[in-house]
DNA sequence: ACGGCGATTTGCGTAGGCTCAAATCCAGGG
DNA sequence: CCCTGGATTTGAGCCTACGCAAATCGCCGT
């Protein structure tokens, strides 16, 4: 990828809005290209933060392993999020694992590249901080809905917003355009895989949804999917 | 509280590290006194964000209504801590409310105050990311609670996040030195406040605790909280 | 095309924690 | 000092969603 194609990337991605085109052009001329392949990681959770990322195209799953073992979906990350930056600036080893779910490439810095950065550009700052904000206005979402909604009415939350972060028009109807194992969905629902299984199963039964092994989750009826998120 | 009473008190505060004292005199000098009393809000959720706040001293609940009106206590915030500054940069309401639960004193600066100081000191900017992750990641790990542990390991863990944000060494073991009723540290844990009680009874019964009913939470026996809330 | 194996589905039993309900307690006001 | 209303405790029953287990599917590599 030539430092064009780079800086057209680059004026999508929000952390990097507002700037002035010269600093889009220092930004990509500073940037490394991580080719990560369908299931490799570009990093894991604890080791230390030596770069902070932006996805320039693919599909990526955060991963949070507890301490007896357990998974935890945090996010799918997407074109344009960032990733693995507040790590790097809070000087802490990445709390999280990426794990490609589609081969992606990301866009890299290294942490003195990053605080340089961020020295010249005060923008850039303000901007993470509007991200992160937003990041964590999501997470109280999710924290609200595992302390106060049922399981099925969560799942249908969840889909909902990996429709809104990353969903496609296709002939039959809106589609999750990466491939997700029940178990994922499960860890990202605060649920299990078997009732994750059930439940899609039943949707599909009544035509809400077509979740065939192989392929990737359409959503037939979204305004059915809808009803079931804001159910009393 | 004149300007150098201030300066004593932010130069404790996260959010000014790192600061010249130069600094710290302007920011003291632009702050407002909010005196909140208990049980008042200095805002609540909705309202449009005008002011970012650090605690003086005292002690703040905030507060998040569902859409179907049930409520979940995000966090306490105590001396130093920052809040409603994100939502001020952000330019949106405040997302949650914010409530008094013993008499407390803020400061406060207005939204056009906060950009000039986040204008004039980069630093505060990276100060304020590093805060925000630190939430970001403590949200991480209470989703995670929720989502993997049973209800008793979640109120032990609670209990010792408690202590460890705001615990105080008494006569006869830690104090959780602030009101808290048992529908507050449910919406807290994620459960309800008759498993709350259940629970907090069991360990009064078994000489953990002592939660008398006015009398603040006392934490007698530290190390049986934190085996229950390592317990597979 | 075939075989192996992880992913998914589905059945069955149950326990943890919720709901509903009632008794009890206690802080604060008059 | 007594009264009152909200907070807390405790009981009983039930239901959701989990745990375990077995069957089935279908992707992937050979």
């Amino acid at each position: 990828m030539d430092t064009s194609a780079r800086i057209s990337v680059l004026q999508r991605v929000p952390l990097f809005a507002g700037l002035p085109a010269e600093a889009l052009g220092r930004i990509a001329g500073t940037a490394l290209e991580v080719r990560v392949a369908k299931n490799d990681s570009p990093f894991r959770q604890g080791d230390p933060a030596t770069h902070g990322h932006v996805v320039g195209w693919g599909r990526i799953r955060l991963d949070q392993a507890t301490a007896d073992g357990q998974n935890v979906v945090l996010r799918y990350m997407g074109p344009g999020d960032m990733l693995g930056t507040v790590a790097v600036l809070r000087g802490i080893p990445y709390p999280a694992t990426a794990v490609a779910v589609e081969d992606s490439l990301l866009l890299a810095w290294s942490a003195p590249r990053l605080s340089e950065l961020f020295n010249a550009y005060p923008a850039l700052a303000l901007n993470a901080i509007r991200l992160v904000g937003t990041r964590l206005e999501e997470l109280q979402q999710r924290l609200q809905e595992v302390a106060t909604q049922r399981v099925e009415r969560r799942i249908a939350g969840t889909l909902l917003r990996l429709v809104r972060q990353g969903g496609r028009r296709g002939e039959q109807g809106i589609e999750i355009p990466f491939s997700m194992s029940r178990q994922d969905l499960a860890e990202l629902t605060a649920t299990t895989l078997h009732t994750v299984s059930r439940t899609l199963s039943a949707w599909e039964q009544q035509g809400i949804i077509s979740a065939r092994r192989s392929s990737h989750l359409v959503i037939l009826q979204p305004h059915r999917l809808v009803a079931i998120a804001e159910e009393a």
